[in-house]
DNA sequence: TTTGATGCAAATGTTTTGCATGCAA
DNA sequence: TTGCATGCAAAACATTTGCATCAAA
């Protein structure tokens, strides 16, 4: 099951640097300028082998579509409950021990040992604070 | 806009004590037992009205119906990845200056001041753990 | 030439919603 | 009697998938 590197995985890599977390339908929108005979399945497609392989990030939220990342390393996000903006933590702010102290909580809780964890942050992003 | 105390609402509300964490879905099975009329529409507004309410909670998540806990109170959750079950953590268990120390560096690194957060966890639960 | 990827459209699964009717206050 | 809540069915929405065809290697 070699992988092929086609046209439209090249449109899709170059859209996710291009647009700031976007949803698969803005990827499709996008690439539909230059592409038009692109399909929103092979977008879908692609994005999802890609997260499976470990080259960019799903980010999931509970009440609009998922979007994505192109940076696949870890780190953290918050959105803006104003504008919905996404702003990414950088790779190291989170200090390792302060996530096993999380850990160890939960662990203490529940009696489940913790293999991993989902975190989102929200507040309003310093652009709309001014303007309000 | 005075709320009525429908009978359908109070079979919610027990279904919610009765169950571990349904889905809207596994309720409406369970009233589906005793009142054949009860349609799924309803468990969804009702649990919607509940949760906007501050009543109950919404549990979200990526891959599979959101859940819903009867204790409204802030506390968080960690799901087995071999059974799904989801165990919750006492509501006092994350200590304030943990989840304080959370948001300085998520601040310090998006440069966006957090409201809140939300946080899952996985692990494997004892039971699973056992036999494997 | 081989077989993985695509485009299209239909299917899926969850959740919401419009509307006529029912029922709590 | 009033108008919020219900049941039903259709719609909305994001996402996946079956299949014939295309194109990368």
């Amino acid at each position: 099951m070699n992988r092929r590197f086609s046209t439209q995985k090249k449109m899709i890599a170059e859209a996710l640097q291009l647009l700031d977390h976007p949803t698969a339908a803005e990827i499709y929108g996008e690439i539909l300028k230059d592409y038009p005979q692109i399909s929103l399945g092979t977008v879908y497609r692609n994005l999802n082998t890609m997260a499976g392989e470990g080259e960019i990030m799903r980010l999931p939220f509970s009440d609009s579509p998922d979007r994505f990342d192109q940076n696949p390393n870890e780190h953290y996000h918050i959105v803006c409950n104003r504008c919905g903006r996404i702003f990414d933590t950088d790779c190291d702010a989170i200090p390792p021990e302060l996530l096993r102290q999380l850990d160890k909580v939960v662990e203490a809780s529940t009696g489940v040992a913790v293999e991993s964890r989902t975190m989102l942050f929200s507040g309003i992003c310093p652009a709309c604070k001014k303007n309000s």
